[in-house]
DNA sequence: CGCCCTATTGATCAGCCTCAATGAGAGTGG
DNA sequence: CCACTCTCATTGAGGCTGATCAATAGGGCG
């Protein structure tokens, strides 16, 4: 229901109503733009939509998607707190944007964000080009690398994005297989594998702790 | 000898000499930069050094590489005549980039192409912004296609970029395969297989003639 | 406590890779 | 002009990684 509301106006206030002041703003200055909630689950934008707006995640995690028409879903990347995203394609977007968990976001008219960029964040140019960089290293992942590399990869990665050695991942195991290019039983199996191999532990299927980083970053190259 | 040179100028003379007036202007008013020339497999840039100057193909084409330490390799994108290329990373390559064919080149600084764009080209935005679609395509393509669909729609981007059924492929069937994280037998194979199916008519290895092309498409999906 | 959804584990299979040999084409030198 | 060579492409045989199909286990929530 909030998803049709979206698509109408984000500036709805049913959007705006139930956290805009539960959580303080996490960044210094008057955040720009307006603050939306979105639920498990709940589709931010589909493809081929009209690009009218850019996001930037405030807590919780998005996920931007390209599906094929038998099933087959990629998932093009991971938006953590301090991302934004949105800007994928011109004037219609090419991917879909969905909330991994429970999201709060920080919604900006795209044009407004060409012109200044969003506040605490990138301007469009360094944003598109970190983007850029990314997807460069995800097409290497993908292309080149084995199902061990691509794990012990995508676990640095959020490693880096956090803090410390233990690793809270707000998605399942269906979203890191379409992350990776794998099937969800590859990659269970492979936790597994590092597990046995003492280069991590699994608290629980959501809570990663790092044992041997150097040796994950070996396994990478 | 030439890669010596252009590392510490692009501006050298040795680059410019040879078809300074060979080749006329492929657009519109007087091109700002310098032109340059590379023979086949010559380095325009490597990975990690310093992004100066952005580029634009002429003629010929180019591909930008990541590569693993074992040798690996990863054809992030082949560069055509009109694409632009050189805006991975912020101060320093991400990529290297190497002529597939003879290949003549447009340099200006990266400076001026933030500014301002290229003479007939898109502005830095749209450049990135198309950059960044294209490698989302990519990532879908590396990540949940089978052999015959990264083929048949390795082949149909390449009819798009250029014209008519007729397909010129300037790079070898290890470039293919690196674009494509495949193997060099695998793309032989999946040729052979299309041309079975009367998809695909091979003149000489490296010119295809897409005898359906709506079979094709619809292998992609 | 029981249900439902997700994750894990097992067994088998297929697609692609690896290794190896042959074939074709371009360039070189006699 | 032709033989030679070198490189690249094609083809074949067999193995391995990861996919598929199937069953079990765990975990959150009513």
């Amino acid at each position: 229901m909030q998803v049709v509301a979206l698509k109408s106006s984000p500036f709805s206030p049913i959007h705006q109503a139930p956290d805009e002041q539960a959580r303080p703003a996490p960044f210094a200055g008057e955040p720009m733009g307006v603050r939306m909630h979105f639920d498990r689950d709940e589709e931010i934008f589909g493809e081929d939509e009209p690009a009218q707006y850019v996001y930037r995640v405030l807590s919780g995690a998005v996920r931007t998607t390209r599906m094929l028409s038998d099933g087959r879903r990629q998932i093009v990347e991971f938006h953590v707190p301090g991302d934004v995203f949105g800007l994928d394609g011109e004037t219609r977007h090419a991917l879909g944007a969905e909330a991994v968990g429970d999201t709060v976001l920080q919604v900006v008219r795209r044009s407004a964000f060409m012109s200044g960029g969003i506040d605490g964040g990138d301007t469009a140019v360094q944003a598109l080009l970190k983007k850029f960089h990314r997807a460069q290293a995800h097409m290497l992942l993908l292309g080149r690398h084995t199902a061990c590399e691509r794990v012990a990869a995508f676990l640095l990665d959020f490693q880096n994005r956090s803090a410390g050695s233990t690793v809270d991942l707000p998605m399942s195991r269906q979203d890191i297989a379409d992350y990776l290019g794998l099937t969800i039983e590859t990659v269970s199996r492979t936790f597994t594998q590092l597990q046995a191999a003492d280069l991590i532990d699994l608290e629980s299927c959501r809570r990663v702790i790092l044992r041997n980083v150097a040796a994950l970053q070996r396994i990478c190259e």
